[in-house]
DNA sequence: TTGAAAGCGCTAACAA
DNA sequence: TTGTTAGCGCTTTCAA
């Protein structure tokens, strides 16, 4: 981008370690000795120097040390979904940034996002900022491709690492997860248990491996209970506010379903009131409801009978927590937290409004 | 952190250029050139050497191109001022992160955070990101200290930076801020205006530009009023609840003070209510109080007669997108973006609740 | 306790 | 159109 030589920085604000060394009479290697804290370092010529690079403002180059001496103090976040399906909510972004800040950035690292693959930029590896030796760790936000096979190079390159999801086939890998497969299967048991037979299914993350799970257990508590698995009944959604409508209306106009499980993770009670309200459908009356929340203790839409609670969140920040220990060398990877999902009854609960997604809030 | 030779990522994961070369049957140079999409490469080289990367999954380390080419593409977010005084709300991160990763991000840029400085590690330049060559920008966030020489030394290195605060003796300063003198005179010329003689000022940012500013304006207005100015009507507040409440009490037992003008940002009502009451003050009746507000259209406490509009959620949108101009080269800096704040009654504005500080924000 | 020399991976300058 | 050489700023290795 700036690569000529009058391009910004290249004037007298940049210090070399030679221009501290020369202002302090030693070798650029006493110098290095000083900044990196070594021993073997007369206590005269350690205060001279500290506080010739004081003086000076001078800050080692990072590019440089890093290429030497492998040394890093970046972590860095990415995407391993576009984000247009990765849905962080304000106040989730919010969690994550302030833990984020506490973990790593108050300890002196820096913290570093890479949008790029999320950001649409597809043949874009997401681990790209560890294959460039830009950071010293990576935390992996979003889904992985049922088809994922990066999280294996990751996983052996050594770097501590975390995902926020787990791959079905990979059950090593790093992450801080919920186990979505148990959610499913407890919703969907719930429903069986209340006599329905003909459930339909509003999912999400068709592709990847928290869509994989939701139809996994899906279909195994149908399995349990002699039902016959209807492909019809199963739906995947992206985000889009009028296609889940459309859906939970097409849904619901399929014969004889009688129940309704929600997976979709938009959280969003209007969509689905509408396209109930399409179909000539009472929710909670001749249709019943069941969604999922991950908020406790906060019901996506009063007409559910249920919610099942998945605590991402809470897994998200015990896992960031033990990453923190692994990144420091005060444990060993992988990261391995896995929460269980909770059905609550939705009486009581009150209604929150659905949240707001960070990528698409504008300006 | 990690430096012997065992350490993450000196495995089989880490390609260099030069096996790049070897596997493609070109040198190194040519490699390069590819990379950098330069011209006089023959196409069948091209893609010969293309599909050899995409294969490897190699990218170029991050560093060693940063040191010989100066070429870097990664956005700095610093904070000048410890953490606990720069207040930012959950609603505002969220709206900074969007806009950062359409006008970055999306670009192939990675958006860092380094919270060194601000983290309490006072002695770190907050422009140190700059100087130690990890960045080709720089965002600063939070008020400038009085005495900061640090921003010359920023603005005099050629790269692009935008400040959210302007600092008095240096109007040439990239920055995008709202102009908080003219608010403080506004707000105080409006309570002269109404009758009042003693007007006390909960301002904030003591020692800190911000903090400057709130004080010229409000003695200003006192000048032109030809009313005496009394030290002891304006007290700066941390955001401490327990301060804010003790320092509204303490002000209002003054004798004489009639109005209150809230400028402390903590744009918390209840702390204010809870001072005034045990200094047995009916606001709205015996004592009138104008609050600023950083939400347009919102109140921070509906017994406030007006509120000052402070824009600055809107200043640093534009700010942040004159800075993306200036990144990528399609203009100039110093940016120069200043808004003004906007006085208006209370009557029929919704009062909403005490925003959450992001970084107060705990697991 | 200090310093000299070499080289990390890449690209600018120059040569072929 | 391609390759060779040198060197960015730092730290490792080794010698003094």
């Amino acid at each position: 981008m700036k690569d000529d030589s009058s391009s910004p920085g290249a004037h007298t604000t940049h210090y070399t370690i030679r221009d501290v060394a020369e202002k302090a009479g030693v070798s650029t290697k006493t110098v290095s000795r000083v900044l990196n804290g070594e021993a073997y370092v007369a206590e005269a010529t350690r205060v001279r120097v500290q506080s010739v690079v004081r003086e000076m403002g001078y800050y080692p180059h990072t590019g440089a040390r890093s290429l030497r001496a492998h040394r890093r103090d970046c972590i860095g976040v990415t995407f391993s979904a576009p984000l247009s399906i990765v849905p962080i909510s304000e106040a989730l972004l919010s969690h994550i940034f302030s833990q984020l800040y506490h973990l790593f950035g108050s300890k002196g690292n820096s913290v570093s996002f890479d949008f790029g693959p999320g950001a649409g930029n597809l043949d874009a590896d997401y681990a790209r900022g560890l294959w460039s030796r830009r950071y010293a760790g990576l935390i992996i936000m979003g889904p992985l491709a049922s088809s994922d096979t990066t999280i294996l190079r990751v996983h052996e390159s050594g770097y501590p690492y975390l995902t926020t999801s787990r791959l079905g086939c990979f059950p090593e890998c790093s992450s801080a997860a919920v186990d979505l497969e148990e959610a499913a299967y407890v919703s969907t048991t719930c429903l069986i248990e209340r006599g329905h037979r003909r459930i339909a299914h509003l999912t999400s993350f068709d592709g990847y491996n928290a869509g994989d799970e939701r139809r996994a257990g899906y279909a195994r508590a149908l399995r349990e209970a002699d039902i016959e698995f209807d492909e019809r009944l199963v739906r995947g959604a992206t985000f889009e506010v009028h296609e889940i409508e459309a859906l939970v209306h097409r849904l619901l106009m399929e014969r004889g379903v009688t129940a309704l499980i929600d997976s979709s993770a938009a959280q969003d009670a209007e969509t689905i009131r509408e396209g109930a309200r399409r179909a000539g459908r009472a929710l909670g009356q001749d249709t019943e409801v069941l969604c999922w929340t991950y908020s406790d203790k906060a019901a996506v839409m009063s007409e559910a009978f249920a919610h099942v609670w998945i605590p991402i969140r809470e897994a998200l920040f015990e896992g960031l927590e033990a990453l923190a220990q692994w990144y420091v060398g005060e444990s060993q990877g992988p990261v391995q937290v896995l929460y269980r999902p909770t059905l609550r009854e939705t009486q009581g609960l009150e209604e929150v409004s659905k949240p707001r997604a960070v990528f698409d809030l504008r300006a």
